[in-house]
DNA sequence: GTTATTGCAAACATTTTGCACCAGC
DNA sequence: GCTGGTGCAAAATGTTTGCAATAAC
């Protein structure tokens, strides 16, 4: 995802925009959570956000974190990643992408392949199943673990 | 999954067969559970394993079915599924295959389709990542919530 | 001024863990 | 008799919820 300032920017404002058409509040809270994830190329979970937060605004409470990530999904505002953990992670990149997930940190990161975009799927395997979307876990060993091994 | 009887003792006795290798007693207990999962093409979770079970062996408990699971897992003899609520489900198929999860009942079911082997995954795109794996969740809905839309 | 939103704390669900008891070699 | 495995209950973890106080519109 790009995270250059302009880009976090755009998307800044078209939350905002989203929001007011949607009747949200755009209360600091949210505002700050989005920022977050408007801003970075991980998949925070919610408790991470919430440390990031905490500092800079002491009021904030873990319940609002999760109850603005729910309202934000259900609007479909933010994206739930599941990796590894048992942990729901979360992110603003709407876009079309995959994720690269590595098995001993488990962090997870974006990548996209136009390659995989138009998935061929037989009818035929998928027995009365309606695909809506899809999402492709490449599981492995990210640089950063590469280099502690040994 | 083949679940026919003969699929089912075969994959029981290569249950046997590499807990003996490994050392791995063969309690009832691992016994029953590998069987449950063994013999069904859907992802139970502990507690839907338990839930079974437990008429059949009073004694058990829940956190031995933990324990099992991950004993299992930890050697490869079973596979972990993250479907789309936060909860673990449990695969005894390990061959190479792909889950069609319904966004409405959360069931996860197999699929295979030989066309998605070997994908062809351009290393730029990496950046470092040394992929081991994949797993492709189809999302949509399956054949019985279509049923019951209206 | 209303209504939506927050903070807090308690509840909840899932999973892990410590420890005493038990079973098999 | 050791070793490993189980059952139980407590704890840890991640998440949701009820309610009174508060802030956004």
């Amino acid at each position: 995802m790009d995270t250059s300032p302009r880009a976090v920017q755009d998307r800044l404002a078209a939350f905002r925009g989203r929001c007011a058409a949607l009747g949200l509040a755009l209360t600091p809270q949210r505002l700050a959570i989005y920022t977050v994830l408007a801003g970075t190329d991980g998949h925070p979970a919610a408790e991470e956000i919430f440390r990031q937060i905490k500092p800079d605004m002491p009021s904030l409470s873990l319940g609002t974190v999760y109850r603005t990530l729910e309202l934000l999904e259900s609007h479909g505002l933010v994206g739930r990643v599941h990796g590894l953990d048992d942990q729901a992670h979360f992110d603003a990149n709407l876009d079309h992408h995959h994720h690269l997930v590595c098995t001993r940190c488990h962090a997870v990161r974006d990548f996209d392949a136009p390659a995989l975009r138009g998935l061929a799927i037989p009818e035929a395997a998928l027995g009365g199943f309606r695909v809506e979307s899809h999402r492709l876990h490449l599981l492995g060993v990210c640089a950063t673990c590469q280099a502690g091994e040994g």
